[in-house]
RNA sequence: GCCGGUGUGAUGGAAUUGGUAGACAUACCGGACUUAAAAUCCGGAGAGGGAAACCUCGUGCCAGUUCGAGUCUGGCCACCGGCACCA
């Protein structure tokens, strides 16, 4: 028998027979609990990197605890192979995309499948491929019919060099990446999908799944449902009006200015007469389209020199044009209350603006000032509002409300941070968005007609979409009319395809629709894993186009994914490791050097999964010692001839130190069930792992019994660690004797009657600290108990000229005698 | 700026429900084996004091609740993720 852990014959041999005797492949059988479990599918940039492993060794772990506790899992694996990266690619290499990312799929299923990885091939599926993104196709032209996606225009970075839009990504400093241009802002018409229409679903359905608090805390924040107001302000000398929402109508009477967007029809109407409005919205529409960019900008603003009459002061306020006011939330024009509102005291403090205090804190809290800064708290009653006066919030909520209403110039509504979803991208390595420009308008592409497919002969030179001048793709003709027609060059934006592969995957074999049947019996999701950078964005647009397709009775669920794992980031030089920065490490040289197992074990073992992980190259040798070790046990074990299993071992007939052994192997097959299969805790698990390997190593058998006990620790220990490093598992396994596949074998039970213990180690502290411990029988009472803990020395000389004032007794746990000296 | 997280030995982490802080590893130090090295095996180790027994301090910082706080509360600091065209 060969004594040496050789994982370069091992695995590959391993892997091979799982392949040929097809045993991750998934049919649906009614007989088992299925299991549904999905990481999120790689963007194939090239080689696997870390985050990958880690993130597809944990749902391996779990498929194959859960196969082995019974369940009909399924584990599938694909490609999100639409995006940017391929046409950088491409301009650097002078390869068209496809090329690239298909040669991409090809290296990363290989080191997938090097890994050990459990997956069901024959679902595999691509993004970019006709097969898949027709459907994607087909939906979008559903959307269009239900009025669910529509056109508004958006703004985009221009470059002016390379005459293209760029993502935000690429805009460096305000200039694009490659040209060194500085960044314009432009106006075009883009697809939108109406997420908003949902936005209650959204955010009620979060607590139906069983996700992580934060993660539904981040959606619900995004989501920004709020309770407010919406009225009109009559613009003093016109017969027009001016709406705006607050979510603080309490703060009514402290109302000293409005604030418009820079694209409000005010603003723009008021530009056509004065030349340094004019240049402020200009300027304004230069800002930068992120969202963080915006918040941290300089407060602007200009006076319009227009007013507004307040509703119930009747004083004349001023209208003001604000670069922190978003067109796209609420009418895009705001009531300023610096008093009570920290962006409008700013505001007011830069521009000498009134600032009018109408809530008073109740306690008289030292924060209180408002020359320094606005009040924001909800806390306090109002004054110096008139009829409003002496109101808590709720009160003067209410009370304005309603004057509002008696008034006839606005009402309460409901308002949301959450926006439409802008679906169009102008770039080429997307899935083309099926509409054709007629001169009868935009129209969709016939079902008949579908897939719209991307050509894939194509050069890209980082200015404008190769789509745009290839006239076999644009030129065709309206099926309607028989004339011309343009086919829309813009692509849909690549969430559109992450926001329903999970579904595919359940359906992989339907032909002739989006979905079958199949994807009921698969769906929900059981249990999806992937980065906590996917919190938002991604799972939001999942949900959302979960409730679309429940919606046209393809699917019955509600959610798509019941259960949420989010692994944290693995760091490098302590920032995200990503193909953007450049700062990956490969797990190629690992794998090569040490076998996919010690791979695999050191990336559970390193951390939990939430927690981000700082990479470091230290410890995988730790792990791949720890795999000889146990190596070497096995072998030896095998090897001296005495591996002797016995269904019925006598708890009573065993030597104390056999019985301590057993005792401890039943321990860690309940601690690591629970760690795996409800905790999701593989570090603790493994170092579980390592301690009962250490016992066995230490333990010297020489009876029958005793080889007994080790032989059954020795086998179980190979079970255990199967679904972490899969292939020594089924190598020692064979080498134990026992015939198949490993993961056919059922997942070891807790013997109860070994846990028990006759005596149980009790800590003992005087005043909450540690003094001693004692040795008790387990069914000792608490008398007994008291009495052993006062006499212990270590804890009686703490005892002396002191008084005993109380006892917590927390049963086989610990004793706190508090204690204070005699006068 | 806003939203969400994280912070424990030299390092990764453990402590699951408020009850022994530092399991299990890594790095390090010492020993065995070896001509030697590697590999392997055995042992040590939070910090400070002490010859020792043992004592004191210690989970980012400052307060608080409690018999008892790494864990709960309030306030701060640092770092990480997201912020709608990176995926």
């Amino acid at each position: 028998m060969e004594r040496d852990y050789q994982p370069q014959i091992i695995e590959p041999e391993i892997q091979k027979s799982w392949e040929s005797e097809k045993t991750f492949k998934t049919t649906e059988d009614h007989n088992k609990p299925k299991f549904y479990c999905l990481c999120m599918f790689p963007y194939p940039s090239g080689k696997l990197h870390m985050g990958h492993v880690r993130n597809y060794t944990i749902g391996d772990v779990i498929s194959r605890f859960m196969t082995m506790k019974g369940y009909n899992v399924l584990q599938p694996m694909g490609w999100d192979a639409f995006g940017m990266p391929a046409e950088n690619a491409a301009i650097k290499n002078q390869l068209p995309p496809a090329t690239w990312t298909y040669e991409n799929i090809d290296h990363m299923r290989r080191q997938l499948k090097r890994l050990g990885f459990g997956y069901d091939w024959d679902r595999e599926l691509a993004t970019c491929t006709p097969d898949y993104y027709r459907w994607e196709q087909w939906l979008f032209t559903r959307m269009v019919d239900k009025g669910l996606a529509y056109r508004k225009k958006a703004r985009v970075n221009w470059d002016p060099v390379d005459r293209t839009v760029l993502a935000n990504e690429q805009v460096v400093d305000g200039r694009g990446w490659r040209s060194g241009a500085l960044v314009e802002k432009r106006e075009i018409d883009q697809w939108f999908i109406r997420i908003t229409d949902y936005a209650d679903e959204l955010l009620d359905d979060l607590n139906s799944v069983d996700w992580p608090e934060q993660v539904k805390t981040m959606q619900r924040n995004w989501i920004g449902r709020s309770q407010g107001v919406e009225f009109s302000f009559e613009r003093q000398g016109t017969q027009e009006r001016l709406e705006v929402y607050t979510t603080r109508p309490d703060t009514i009477m402290g109302i000293t200015y409005v604030a418009v967007a820079a694209q409000h029809p005010i603003a723009t109407k008021a530009a056509e007469t004065n030349p340094d409005i004019a240049a402020f919205i200009r300027d304004c529409a230069q800002m930068s389209v992120i969202e963080a960019d915006l918040a941290k900008a300089p407060k602007k603003g200009i006076a319009t020199g227009e007013y507004v009459i307040h509703p119930f002061s009747g004083e004349e306020i001023p209208i003001w044009i604000a670069n922190f006011v978003l067109m796209d939330y609420g009418s895009g024009a705001v009531m300023a209350v610096p008093g009570h509102d920290q962006r409008d005291w700013e505001f007011a403090t830069q521009y000498g603006l009134p600032i009018k205090p109408v809530i008073k804190s109740y306690d008289d809290d030292p924060d209180y000032d408002i020359s320094k800064q606005a009040w924001c708290e909800k806390t306090g009653v109002t004054i110096n509002s008139g009829q409003f006066d002496n109101l808590t919030f709720e009160q003067a909520f209410e009370a304005v409300a309603n004057a509002i209403e008696d008034q006839r110039i606005g009402r309460v509504t409901t308002n949301y941070r959450l926006r439409d979803w802008g679906v169009g991208r102008q770039r080429y390595w997307g899935c083309p968005i099926p509409i054709i420009h007629t001169d009868e308008g935009l129209k969709i592409v016939r079902d008949e007609d579908l897939p719209v497919t991307l050509p894939e002969d194509v050069v890209v030179d980082g200015s404008e979409s190769p789509l745009i001048g290839r006239s076999d793709f644009v030129d065709t003709v309206d099926p309607e009319t028989g004339r011309q027609a343009k086919r829309e060059t813009d692509t849909f934006d690549t969430f559109m395809e992450s926001s329903w592969y999970y579904a595919r995957f359940a359906s992989a074999f339907s032909n002739d629709a989006m979905l079958d049947q199949n994807a009921n019996y698969w769906l929900p999701v059981d249990l999806y894993i992937g980065g906590i950078e996917h919190a938002i964005l991604h799972l939001l647009y999942a949900r959302f186009f979960h409730k679309v397709l429940r919606d046209l009775d393809l699917v019955v669920t509600n959610e798509p994914f019941k259960k949420l794992l989010t692994q944290g980031m693995v760091l490098k030089d302590g920032s995200k490791m990503s193909k953007s920065k450049g700062n990956t490490v490969d797990p190629q040289e690992l794998i090569d050097r040490y076998g996919a197992d010690t791979v695999r074990l050191f990336m559970m073992f390193a951390a939990p999964p939430e927690l981000s992980l700082e990479w470091s190259d230290d410890g995988v040798a730790g792990a791949h010692r720890f795999l000889k070790r146990l190596h070497t046990l096995v072998t030896e074990h095998v090897g001296q001839g005495n591996h002797l299993t016995s269904d019925t071992l006598e708890l009573d007939a065993l030597s104390d130190s056999a019985r301590d052994l057993y005792r401890k192997l039943h321990e860690t097959v309940a601690k690591v069930s629970d760690d795996i299969g409800r905790r999701y805790h593989f570090n603790t698990a493994i170092a579980a792992v390592m301690e009962l390997t250490n016992s066995a190593i230490k333990f010297n058998a020489t009876t029958e019994s005793d080889w007994q006990v080790l032989s059954e620790v020795i086998e179980t220990l190979v079970i255990l660690l199967s679904p972490i490093t899969p292939h020594i598992a089924q190598h020692l396994w064979s080498q134990l004797g026992n015939d198949g596949s490993l993961i056919d074998t059922h997942w070891p039970t807790v013997r109860e009657d070994a846990l028990i213990r006759d005596t149980v180690t009790l800590i003992v502290q005087v005043n909450g600290k540690l003094r001693g411990r004692i040795q008790v029988a387990t069914d000792a009472d608490d008398e007994t108990v008291m009495r052993m803990a006062r006499e212990e020395p270590s804890v009686a000389k703490f005892l002396g000229g002191m008084i005993e004032k109380k006892a917590i007794v927390i049963p086989q746990k610990i004793i706190n005698l508090v204690v204070a000296p005699k006068r």
